[in-house]
DNA sequence: TTAAGTGCAAACAATTTGCATGGCA
DNA sequence: TGCCATGCAAATTGTTTGCACTTAA
């Protein structure tokens, strides 16, 4: 459970480096849950005003290459991050007002398993994000 | 089934007109399965080089709201279409090298009841893309 | 006839990249 | 000390929009 101690090793591990910079992404990512990478810089700058929007990009990138971080992807113009320790659940998106819902991943874990059975890939379930209507919405379809 | 007479009713019933353009970018869509607008444009202008790619935006944009075209996220900077009634099943797609497995979409019908019954979200699970790694790429994990 | 659709070019927004400097290991 | 990481600014890429012209209904 000593995750800050761990996040130094994973890097390292595959030739990269702890920074400030990439515990304060850490950080504004276990605080916002999920974020777009906007998000993410606005949290950081609070405390680092000097932190660029490319180095939160490239720090993504790097905590989503040693899979601290995982990417979902809300619509076509807003990548959306999160940490994977806090990803036991999947993600269900309102297209009509945005409202997230959460629903844990062992529900899914039934559909994975039937996918690897029909098609051989493995389906990574906790990083699921769907797209539906929620209770509200429902009752003013889309094209109205 | 006489799928160009309901095209031309369809879009007219929501004060939409049937195009040449939007003809093309539906024969496209037949043709390709999935595409992005970029591979729509490409595969129309084969016919009509004089489409631009703008128009394939907005005739996407057209036959999404009026339900004949479905829009998937493949990544951050790509959107992906096809045919509602090549719908039937969803997509898996490879992290590793981007091959494509197509599953009954029957398969998620019953996660999507139960997401419904916990969270009371309509989930739509004949657009779902997930992802995950095919047969070959398991064997070469992602940071290797 | 007339409102919707198109082509073109310019505007935007999200993300990436080149390069010189700074800092972890 | 060497190599990775950062800041900055410029370059790309995907998508949208304003406007004058064309066309389906």
């Amino acid at each position: 459970m000593q995750r800050a101690r761990g996040f130094g090793e994973v890097l390292r591990a595959r030739g990269l480096r702890r920074t400030a910079q990439r515990e304060l992404v850490l950080a504004a990512l276990a605080d916002l849950g999920h974020a777009t990478p906007e998000d993410i810089a606005g949290r950081v700058q609070r405390q680092a005003p000097d932190v660029n929007l490319s180095t939160v990009y490239r720090a993504l990138d790097a905590l989503v290459e040693v899979g601290l971080v995982a990417r979902g992807h809300l619509d076509r113009a807003a990548a959306s991050y999160h940490l994977v320790e806090h990803a036991d659940h999947l993600h269900v998106l309102c297209e009509g007002c945005a409202a997230m819902a959460e629903v844990s991943s062992a529900e899914a874990s039934a559909l994975a398993a039937r996918i690897e059975e029909l098609s051989g890939f493995a389906v990574d379930v906790r990083h699921l994000l769907l797209r539906g209507r929620c209770p509200a919405c429902r009752e003013s379809p889309p094209g109205s």
